[in-house]
DNA sequence: CTGTTAGCGCATTCAG
DNA sequence: CTGAATGCGCTAACAG
């Protein structure tokens, strides 16, 4: 039953023309008379015929609309999330995306690269693995396939990179726990090793000085970015001395663990002890009112940087240009007393409008949206 | 910069030999001199040659090393676990995968199959959209390329698939809830017209007629399978004239949000109203004693499928087989009465093995694994 | 053991 | 408007 390939000359040979004029019904060229068009299609779909891109990709010319994508962690729902942003404009623009999950492994990351790029992927985007360096790109933009690092900052690479206002994001949450009344603020999992985990130490650490409270080492619980960790933290954090009466938490995953954590001691997340988390995946989960969150939209940033990636594709340009995306703080009802204003519906460049449910919560977006340019 | 594509000419060239000869040693072929080898391999470095796998493919004996993985929904963590499962298996076995998600619209869906079709796909796996049907996977299988279907059912589609035991895992969850003594079991979430909502409803009534309860139409309370899905069918089941006092929910997303509205009416799941959640990847996730779950193990069911598609494609004979695949009914503490034991760690065949969290968790697994072979 | 030759399916000149 | 010729990078026969 395994047909052999039906090609061109098969259907020119069945509509009675030649394989060059096929070729042009092909590419809907307008040069090809009606008639024979109808033919050609008529024997195509007779013939089940269908196009080689393979074949196609071969002429030097060609650039192969397939793009690579490599996350860390699909587990992750963020990621997923993000990939589902990535996919979407991918899909629009007509590409088709292998993907891979390196799930933190360096050397499954760098055998997919090599793979895609035996493949002919004509652009990348990766959310690096821990320990990635900018060598492991150098092949890649070497032969002019441009790479878009996202989530993760890759140091000295050349390459172009999305990253959110961590900092900022971080800084603004736990401001917002200061002004609820909060002194003793927890900040609960992640590694103390990661960039992203640095900054957002970083933005926690400038908000506590900025209102005179000093940053006790203790209140900095590391776990796994799970809500298992987070489970873990604050049982952690309970045993403190000096107890602390909220938490920032590294994760929307490890901030559900806290939640669970809080409740099988009676506690009751926001009212009786402040949390907030970053990373929401939440908000387009559920319409609970819930946690105070610091969104960083992951949908809204994988269209972004697949649009960032698809600009260097269609211009032949490999850019190097760092841009940190702006984060959202998302106040919501259950965390007590405020509620901020929603600022009047930013949406990414180009991408679909992002909605925001009305009623009781509100937003506020920190940080701005910057570029800087290096130059090779 | 964008230098042009070096080639096996060309460090046959720089090496002093045959193209053929760098074919050879390419394929690591023992009919080549070592220094030969060497030799090539040097050049290789040297040039940075990549090999271009879209080349070889044009070969006709060729067989391309993709397959194609379409999700209807990879917001939904169950099928992002699912796709990483599969993820694992593909890669070890030297594959790529082009990942697409159709959020289940069937027109993306068809888009997606006929792109990967022509970019030479060698298999595909696929958790349909809802209302796909046998004749969407026709062109694919007339071609010989295998195609497995997973989670949901396509009638009449000669392909292989499988699926979890929906009947049986919904069945024991309701008799668990029964033996608890409840009598009043609500199911929540889901659609009515889907054949995984309806499998699991005939094994929620089937439980209960067995026990002598009668099934109360109005304690079916459908509603999105989402987290906010769940929240709104928890509150209408509510205000049923005779309360429930225990739930099955169609997913856990559904579960999860049962527990948010419970919550929200001062009820804690598990102690003061029983709740029972399909689907489960709870556990993956995080270690807390929570809802019962009855696990249908996403992950090991991803590389399953990968597993049966593998077997179609090296072999190169295309089957219909349909198999179902026996679940898991995880019983956690916080249901309160009653803990089974494990059976003994059941493992997918060549899957690495699955850690079961010893302590407070027990588990049964419920329904066989059966096979049943149809022939064209 | 190594080199020669001939396509794989398609797009692109260049002539009719 | 259509047909014949050429090459993309690689592998498979078949000779040396």
């Amino acid at each position: 039953m395994t047909k052999s390939r039906v090609t061109v000359v098969d259907i020119a040979h069945a509509a009675g023309v030649s394989k060059s004029t096929v070729s042009l019904v092909l590419q809907a060229s307008p040069l090809v008379n009606e008639q024979t068009r109808a033919k050609v299609n008529a024997a195509i779909r007779e013939l089940g015929y269908v196009y080689n891109r393979g074949a196609a990709n071969l002429r030097q010319t060609a650039s192969s609309k397939i793009v690579g994508i490599v996350v860390n962690d699909l587990t992750n729902s963020f990621f997923a999330e993000l990939a589902v942003g990535m996919d979407m404009v991918m899909q629009s623009a007509g590409f088709v995306q292998f993907l891979a999950n390196t799930g933190e492994s360096i050397d499954r990351q760098r055998e997919v690269i090599a793979s895609m790029r035996e493949h002919g992927i004509s652009g990348l985007i990766i959310s690096p693995a821990r320990g990635t360096e900018a060598a492991d790109f150098k092949p890649l933009t070497a032969s002019g396939v441009p790479v878009v690092v996202v989530v993760r900052n890759v140091a000295g690479a050349k390459v172009s990179s999305l990253l959110s206002d961590n900092r900022a994001g971080a800084r603004a949450a736990t401001e917002h726990l200061i002004s609820l009344g909060h002194r003793r603020i927890a900040f609960l999992g992640g590694f103390a090793d990661t960039a992203v985990s640095g900054e957002r130490m970083q933005g926690y650490r400038e908000a506590l000085s900025a209102a005179g409270l000093d940053a006790d080492a203790s209140l900095v619980v590391n776990s796994a970015p799970s809500r298992a960790g987070g489970v873990a933290a604050i049982e952690r954090a309970m045993l403190i001395s000096e107890r602390p009466t909220a938490a920032l938490c590294f994760n929307d995953a490890v901030a559900f663990g806290v939640c669970d954590g809080l409740r099988a001691r009676g506690l009751e997340p926001g009212r009786d002890f402040g949390v907030v988390g970053f990373d929401d995946v939440i908000e387009a989960q559920t319409a609970v009112p819930a946690l105070t969150t610091v969104s960083v939209d992951p949908q809204g940033m994988g269209r972004r940087a697949a649009q960032m990636l698809l600009k260097q594709i269609n211009s032949g340009r490999v850019e190097a240009e760092a841009t940190i995306a702006s984060v959202r703080l998302v106040v919501r009802q259950s965390c007590g007393a405020k509620t901020k204003t929603w600022d009047g519906g930013k949406t990414w460049d180009g991408g679909t409008s992002h909605d925001t449910a009305p009623g009781d919560t509100g937003s506020d977006t920190v940080g701005t949206d910057r570029r800087q340019h290096d130059r090779a």
